[in-house]
This record gives C-alpha cells, sequence and structure tokens, in this order.
DNA sequence: AAGTCGGATGACTAA
DNA sequence: CATCCGACTT
C-alpha cells in the first residue's frame, strides 16, 4: 500500500503529496473484470497495478493531481478555459478505476456530446484497458433514454417510443392549436413551444403550471395547451426532448424502489460542463448522489442505499446555455448543495498564448458579480490578435480567406484554421468565399441533415412504423408523396379516431378496402390507404424479422413511391433530395453493421439525439499537431460559437464582432443575457491556440436590407498593447475611398451630427447603444432583426453618425466604432484576384447553396455523350446528352434499368465506368 | 385533390 | 432574401 502510494506521489510531482487517509475501499480487486492483465505475465499483479496508476497520474499538475486523486467526498473542478478539463476526467475516472474505487460498471459519465463521450471512453480505455468498455458515458439524454427504454413497463410506454425533435413538437401544438379554432398566427406554436420548454426544464408538470399560472388570459391558455400537448405526446407513445430528463426524474420521485435500483448501480457519477445543466439535470444528479433528502418516504426507501460519489467540472464562465434552461446557479451553489464538497481550482492554461489568455481576461472581467479567477499561461506572448474592420461581409470573408492562404503558403494546414460566428446564416458569405478560392473546408452544424425535409420523411415512415401510436409521423407521411389522401380522407379517419379514442394509424385500417369504413372513401382513396396501412406493416415485419436497418428503408422508400417521384423528376433540387437519401441509406447501413442486433428503435434513437459537433473528425489529444491523427482530408472548419465549445484550433477567425450581432440584439436590454453574450465571446477566444483574428463588417445584409453595424462592445475592452489593429492601417484609404467613389452627398446625410446624439462614452456600453431603438433613414421599425444596428438604403447613416466624424480619424486603436470604406480597394483587389483564381481553376461561378454537399471541383468527372458510367444508386448507364458546364454540368444519362436521368453532376454519385 | 401564385413573415444559440 | 401558407385555379 505504501508503495503505491509512493508511487503516485513521485509520479505526480505534487507537492502537496496524497492523503494518507485515503484508504483503498474494501471493493475486492479480483472482483474488477482484467482483461488486459495477463496473468502469466511477468511481475506481480500488484507491480502491474502500479504501474498503470503512475501512467494515469504522470505529468499532472499539482491542481491537476488533487483533483485526479481526490479520494472521497463531492468534488467540484473549476475548470479554466484550456487547463486540461478532459484530461483531469479521463485520469480521474481511470485512476478511480485502477485503485478500485468503483468498478466500471458503476460509472456513470456523463459529457456534453456523444462525441466527447467517444473520446472519453477511449482515453479512459487506453490507460485501464477493455474494462472501461462497461461504463455509462453518454449524454444526459442519452442516458435518459436508455433509463426510460429500461423502465418502459413502469411508465406504462412502449420500449420503441418516438422523441420528437423541436420542429416535431412545433407540429404537434400547430395541430392542438387548430384544434382548438385558434389562429396559429397569433397564437404561435413557437411561443407555446418555449413557454412548455420552460416549464419542463424546471420540472412544473402541466397541472403545476395550471396551479401556479396568472390569471390572465395567455397563461391560462398556456396551461391548457400545455396539458393537452403532454396527454397527446403520452397517447402518442412520444417524448419530446425536455421529457426525456422530466420523465426520469418524476418516475425516480415516484418511484424510489426504482431510484434505489440506480443508486445501488451508479456508485461514482462524473458530469461534464456542469455550468450548463438545468434545473432538471441538476435534480437527476441530486436524486443519485445526495445521501438524503429530508423526504422521510425517499429517504426511508434510500436508506440502504447511500448517494453515489459524485465528480463535477466546470467553469462558470463558459455558461452559454441559458436559453435552454441552463443555470449557473447550479454550479456556484455547488458547495452548499452538496456538503463536504471540495472545490479544486485549475488556473494554468496550457492552449493558448500569453497574447491570446490575456485578451480573454480583458473581456470576461467586465462581467459583473463574476467569480475572479486566474487563469495564467508559462507560454510566450505570441503574435498579437487582429482585428479587421470590412465594409461589407463579403469583405470581411475576403479578409479572412487572404489571411488564410497568407498563413497556408507559410505551412499551415487547413484543418488549423476555424471560423466562428454568432449565428449560422453568417457561414453563407464565408462559404461563397471559400468555394471561389477553392480552400476545402466544412460547416458544422447549421441546417443539419436530419432537419431537411426528405430526411426528416424517410426517417417519419420508419417512426411511423416502429411506434404505431404516433400519430404525427404517421400524418408527416400520410400524403407524402401525393397519394390522393387529402383533408377530407384525413377528417373523416381523424373522426373515427377521437370518436373511438384509438390512434389515427389504428382507425385507418377501418378504411381500407373491405373495411368497416371503406365505403366513405373513393375506392382511389381507400386502395392508396390500403397500400399504406400494408406498407407499414411489411415495414414493422422487417424490423421484428432483424431485416438490416437499411433494407427496411429501401423498402419503406421504395414501396411507398417516395424515392421513384424523386427519380423521375427534373428539378436538380430532387436529384440532391436523392443523393440525401442515399447518405441516409449509408447512415443506416453501418449502423446496422457495427450494431448487428439493432431494430429501428435503436436506429431512430440514435439519429435523434445526435449532436451537430459530433460530425468534427477527432481532434488530436494533448499535443499533438492534428495533421499526425487527422485521417481524412484537412479542411477548414467553420461552426457558430456554441458548437465550437470544448474545442481548440491553432488559428481561430471571430467574425461578426458587432453590436447588434455579437453581442445579439436581442440581448442587448438585458443585463443577464449580456452577461452571457460575453461568455460567449469568452468561449470563443480561448478557442485559440496561436492566432486569433476578430472581425467585424461596417454593413450587413438581413432579410434583403442593408444594415450598418456598430462595432461589438467587446472590441472596447480589449487593452491595445494586445492588438495589431488592421484597420489603422487602411484610415487614409477612407478618405480617398470616399472621394474617388464620390459619395460627398451621402457625406453629408452621414456625418450629420444629427446621428450622434446616441453620445455614448468609450467602454460604458451603457445598453441602448447599439441602435436598438433608433431607425435610421430607411428604418422601418417593423419588428424581428430590424431592431439590430439599423435599416437603410444607401450609404448615408453608417455607423459613423453615432460617434460623430473625429472619431473616424480618431488614432486610438480601441476605436472601432466606425465603418471602413476605406478597405474598399481591398474589397476590389481581392474580389478580382477571387475571380480570377476561380475562373483558371475551372470552379467557375458555382455558386453552391450547401456547397458541403456539392463536390469539390476535382472531384467532377469529365464525361462526354456516348460514355458508359456507373452511378451509385441507379447502377449503369451510357450518357446521351450534356447541357451546361463545370460543376453545374447536367448530364442525360440512360440507365440499363430502362430509366432515364437528368444528373447534376455538381451533386450525383456518378462516374465514369471502366 | 393537386398545382400555382403571391403575400406575409422571419433567423440567435441547440440536445 | 427565402420559405411557408393560404387562396385560387384546374
Amino acid at each position: 500500500m505504501n508503495d503505491l502510494f509512493s508511487s503516485l506521489s513521485l509520479a505526480g510531482g505534487g507537492s502537496k503529496g496524497v492523503p494518507v487517509s485515503a484508504a483503498l475501499p474494501g471493493a475486492s480487486v479480483d472482483a474488477v473484470p482484467t482483461s488486459d492483465y495477463a496473468p502469466g505475465s511477468e511481475g506481480s499483479r500488484e507491480a502491474w497495478r502500479e504501474e498503470k496508476i503512475a501512467a494515469i497520474t504522470r505529468g499532472l499538475n499539482p491542481d491537476q493531481f488533487d483533483a485526479v486523486t481526490h479520494p472521497e467526498g463531492p468534488l467540484l473542478v473549476m475548470a479554466g478555459a484550456g487547463s486540461g478539463k478532459t484530461r483531469v476526467l479521463t485520469r480521474r475516472i481511470a485512476w478511480l478505476l485502477a485503485t478500485d474505487r468503483v468498478r466500471p460498471w458503476e460509472v456513470l459519465a456523463i459529457t456534453f456530446t456523444n462525441k466527447a463521450a467517444g473520446e472519453m471512453r477511449e482515453r479512459v480505455e487506453r490507460l485501464v484497458g477493455n474494462a472501461a468498455k462497461y461504463m455509462w458515458v453518454s449524454t444526459f439524454h442519452s442516458s435518459c433514454v436508455r433509463i426510460l427504454r429500461a423502465e418502459a413497463e413502469a411508465l406504462g410506454i412502449t420500449r420503441s417510443f418516438s422523441i420528437y425533435d423541436t420542429a416535431d413538437s412545433k407540429a404537434l401544438l400547430t395541430r392542438i392549436i387548430k384544434g382548438r379554432g385558434l389562429d396559429p398566427k397569433r397564437f404561435t406554436p413557437k411561443g407555446f413551444a418555449a413557454r412548455i420548454s420552460n416549464a419542463k426544464n424546471e420540472l412544473i408538470g402541466p397541472a403545476a403550471f395550471a396551479e401556479t399560472a396568472a390569471p390572465d388570459k395567455m397563461s391560462q391558455l398556456t396551461a391548457e395547451i400545455y396539458a393537452e400537448y403532454q396527454q397527446m405526446l403520452r397517447r402518442a407513445n412520444a417524448f419530446d426532448f425536455d421529457d426525456l430528463i422530466a420523465e426520469v426524474v418524476y418516475l425516480w420521485r415516484r418511484r424510489p424502489e426504482i431510484l434505489a435500483k440506480y443508486r445501488e448501480k451508479f456508485r461514482h457519477v462524473l458530469v461534464d460542463e456542469y455550468q450548463d445543466t438545468n434545473p432538471a439535470q441538476y435534480e437527476l444528479v441530486r436524486l443519485l448522489a445526495l445521501p438524503r433528502f429530508g423526504d422521510p418516504r425517499l429517504d426511508e426507501a434510500l436508506d440502504a442505499f447511500p448517494g453515489a460519489e459524485l465528480t463535477v467540472v466546470g467553469d462558470s464562465d463558459q455558461s452559454i446555455y441559458a436559453f435552454r434552461g441552463a443555470t449557473i446557479r447550479n454550479i456556484e451553489e455547488f458547495e452548499s448543495d452538496f456538503p463536504g464538497a471540495t472545490t479544486v481550482y485549475l488556473e494554468q492554461n496550457y492552449r493558448s498564448t500569453g497574447t491570446i489568455l490575456s485578451l480573454a481576461n480583458a473581456i470576461i472581467s467586465e462581467n459583473p458579480g463574476r467569480h475572479k479567477k486566474n487563469l495564467w499561461t508559462e507560454a510566450g506572448d505570441g503574435a498579437k490578435a487582429v482585428l479587421f474592420a470590412a465594409d461589407s461581409d463579403r469583405d470581411e470573408a475576403a479578409f479572412i480567406v487572404r489571411e488564410m492562404r497568407d498563413l497556408h503558403a507559410a505551412g499551415t494546414g487547413w484543418d488549423e484554421f476555424a471560423v466562428f460566428y454568432r449565428t449560422n446564416s453568417q457561414s453563407r458569405s464565408l462559404e461563397e468565399m471559400l468555394t471561389m478560392e477553392g480552400i476545402p473546408y466544412r460547416v458544422v452544424g447549421g441546417t443539419k441533415f436530419y432537419d431537411r425535409k426528405e430526411v426528416k420523411d424517410a426517417i417519419a415512415y420508419l417512426t411511423a412504423a416502429a411506434n404505431p401510436a404516433d400519430d404525427g409521423n404517421l400524418l408527416r407521411i400520410f400524403n407524402e408523396p401525393k397519394r390522393g389522401l387529402g383533408d377530407v380522407a384525413q377528417a373523416k379517419i381523424r373522426e373515427v379516431a377521437s370518436s373511438r379514442g384509438v390512434a389515427f394509424g389504428e382507425a385507418m385500417r377501418e378504411f381500407v378496402p373491405g373495411g368497416a369504413n371503406s365505403g366513405e372513401l373513393s375506392a382511389k382513396a381507400s386502395a392508396a390507404l390500403g397500400a399504406l396501412v400494408t406498407l407499414l406493416d411489411n415495414l414493422r415485419e422487417m424490423d421484428s424479422a432483424g431485416s438490416p436497418l437499411d433494407e427496411i428503408l429501401d423498402t419503406a422508400l421504395e414501396d411507398s413511391g417516395y424515392l421513384p417521384k424523386l427519380r423521375a423528376s427534373n428539378n436538380p433540387q430532387d436529384d440532391a433530395r436523392v443523393e440525401n437519401l442515399s447518405e441516409l441509406h449509408s447512415v443506416a447501413e453501418d449502423f446496422s453493421l457495427s450494431e448487428p442486433d439493432s431494430r429501428l428503435a435503436d436506429f431512430l434513437e440514435r439519429i435523434s439525439l445526435v449532436a451537430d459537433s459530433d460530425q468534427l473528425p477527432d481532434q488530436a489529444p494533448e499535443n499533438q499537431p492534428a495533421s499526425q491523427v487527422e485521417t481524412s482530408k484537412p479542411e477548414v472548419t467553420l461552426m457558430t460559437v456554441h458548437t465550437a465549445k470544448g474545442l481548440e484550433f491553432n488559428t481561430v477567425f471571430v467574425t461578426g464582432m458587432e453590436d447588434g450581432l455579437f453581442p445579439h440584439n436581442r440581448s442587448l436590454d438585458d443585463p443577464d443575457q449580456l452577461a452571457e453574450e460575453r461568455r460567449l465571446a469568452y468561449v470563443a477566444v480561448t478557442r485559440a491556440r496561436k492566432r486569433l483574428y476578430l472581425t467585424r463588417s461596417a454593413a450587413r445584409t438581413v432579410f434583403g436590407e442593408t444594415m450598418y453595424m456598430p462595432a461589438s462592445r467587446f472590441l472596447n475592452d480589449i487593452p491595445e498593447d494586445l492588438v495589431d489593429n488592421r484597420r489603422e492601417a487602411t484610415t487614409m484609404d477612407f478618405y480617398a475611398g470616399l472621394a474617388s467613389r464620390g459619395y460627398d452627398d451621402d457625406l453629408d446625410e452621414g456625418f450629420s451630427p444629427s446621428y450622434g446624439s446616441g453620445g455614448r462614452s468609450r467602454g460604458g456600453g451603457s445598453g441602448g447603444w447599439g441602435g436598438r431603438a433608433r431607425s435610421g433613414s430607411g428604418g422601418s421599425a417593423s419588428g424581428g432583426f430590424g431592431s439590430g444596428g439599423y435599416r437603410s438604403r444607401g450609404y448615408g447613416s453608417s455607423s459613423f453618425g453615432e460617434r460623430g466624424y473625429s472619431t473616424a480619424r480618431n488614432q486610438d486603436p480601441h476605436d472601432t466604432g466606425a465603418g471602413t470604406f476605406g478597405n474598399s480597394r481591398l474589397e476590389r483587389l481581392t474580389t478580382a484576384r477571387a475571380l480570377d483564381e476561380s475562373e483558371a481553376s475551372g470552379a467557375g461561378s458555382a455558386k453552391p447553396k450547401k456547397a458541403a454537399k456539392a463536390k469539390a471541383a476535382g472531384d467532377i468527372p469529365v464525361l462526354h455523350v456516348g460514355q458508359k458510367v456507373r452511378h451509385d444508386i441507379y447502377g449503369n448507364g451510357k450518357v446521351l446528352g450534356l447541357e451546361g458546364e463545370g460543376p453545374n454540368t447536367i448530364a442525360t444519362v440512360k440507365f440499363t434499368s430502362g430509366s432515364t436521368k437528368r444528373l447534376l453532376l455538381k451533386f450525383a454519385p456518378l462516374n465514369p465506368a471502366d
């Protein structure tokens, strides 16, 4: 035992040593699966174990060491950005396992994304071996689905329940609203969805909601709709995202003996990103980890089941999910929530340069009421951060692309770059510019694959088959593709369903040919209905017979006529849809291959719970350069700041640093929301290892209108010595640009002092400044986005107006307040060059909508008429004709199957056959 | 029942 | 700008 501890101390180099009182618990050594320990190998079992423990604590700093080897009692790890949080978490799990404090199947580790879960499992495995496979490492939602499925009987639901995403919930709410004869324009599904979601996140059920609802009409209506919504969900054997957590909590509270089972199982619970937990998730953790609740009913039932050990890791400065119910309170009150808790602070940053860290600190330290932290680094200052103020979003993109090209030429890999933005819509101009320049990139998140209509439709077929009670998904595909079942048919079936109190899918059967109510429909409609019922039954049979998922999917799409209809279409958009469905086919195939025993419900669960960041390639662990582990081709990464959390890149561009965008409009008048925006900015800049760019644009097009945007107030907080302000270099261009463009008239208007009324002192950021209340010359105060910056036609009212003419030539680098028409020269130059290069590379004027789906220019086959080709889906064929040029070429191909198709080469998986 | 047209309306972030 | 929904037509 002493040897064990001395080896720990040495390896860890911890100045504080190891508490001697940390006796190992009584768990038997032999109880741990030891698949990696070969009994016949040299050395004793004990030596092998010591070796392993030494490896686990090797290279940790003293604080990390303390966190990893904390013996018992609730532990809070306050882990600043880049302080080795994941490392501590994985090593702690490994240490708990290696020291027999816990057995693998007794570990519940909750991470933020599936990808993080996978990585964690893998890294723990590397340290302690295969036993790690038995741990539960997953997201809150995945864990809860697993529990709900296991407890389906107690819940009175079937294991193949549906999981409704936000769109499904809204569709259901729309039906409810319309069913009550309310106007969905005045009573928007979105509004109710938000209120219901908030309630669920705070564990307020329909009954409690009704009790506490204010007497006004809207609150009362919401209470009613909430109740009906919940009833419809249960009848459909469905849960929405928020239910997944809340229903587990309700179940555990209602049935303490079931909770006891899980308390017996999970002896150690670890939660990553604890600052992003909402009240429901907090309660879930509490139910597992708190010894006593002061509720006799619970305490009695749990008497023999002491709570789990608890480790939570988080950083209150990185709390960015308040909008989905997360509350920073959970991490702030940890010590009083869990008596006897220990807090370890990790403050040494291993990720970023001193400059980046100082800049991050400067931004976050402006947040009021913040628990001060002292993040530091041993790394040198590194490069200064670069600020750039562009004229337009195009100009902004052009600048970014130009910088990337320069750095790439100097040896930086494409995968070392990331571009972040506040809102998904900002990706567009970036994508266009990257495509024009032929730079490989990937957009993470955004219009998600699973949100596309055709993919949702396909999944709706499968869901309707897996869960016969699910009216929502059945209605979605009821007349999709068009099969002659319109409103009338639907209304008749619905009437039978509601009068008899059965599911729509059940009532439907009475209308098929030969059914009791078949006479109610036309023979044609009845026949179509019969075909649909037969199809769904077939799919169910295939599922219970264990058919591969991709075959079930194919049957659904072929027999329904969905795919044939798309194939027959001449619309190139439909070709893209076919591509998406073939991608879905691959997903199903892969899933079936990797999980041979899986059935529809498993597949549907998986695809309902994927996160945006799950699609990212693995990042380099610890200090390896990304290029060494990257297997796919290097690409620039584009994503929102939210998605970027937890990731890191050598060079980071944070775009849209404008008041009204970042911080976003909707946060400007609420100090709490503004603080969250600031944390978001903090998250963004702390992703950077070596180089950081902060860019903004003086003008942005929103809903087709040009809006002028003032600089983000966050930029004002950055000390000038950290910054290389590129805009200053072009100040002279500013005058030249204006003069040469002859904006004299506009100048008068734009610089008119009448706009300067907003007199805002520097760094004051006293809200209301971002043009919220202001409407410019063209400002229609028409709600929506119209309140950010302000709308305008022409150049008249740039943000210069805000600060007066003098600021425009203020040499103070803090002055980021002005737009810079002066950069127009740069814009012209970069644009010209971009066009030249794209033409040279043959990319032409390709204007991808979703370039992520399009092939890169090099992958597009060169075809000639008469050539034999092969299509991934349609098989072999022959080119009959070609229209257009480059990636937009449309080839007419006659396939051996008999069909003739027009295919857009950019999208079609069409290659020359050899 | 299905297709076409035009007006209204809308995008912050997400499992 | 772009999508969605309802009214209108076929």
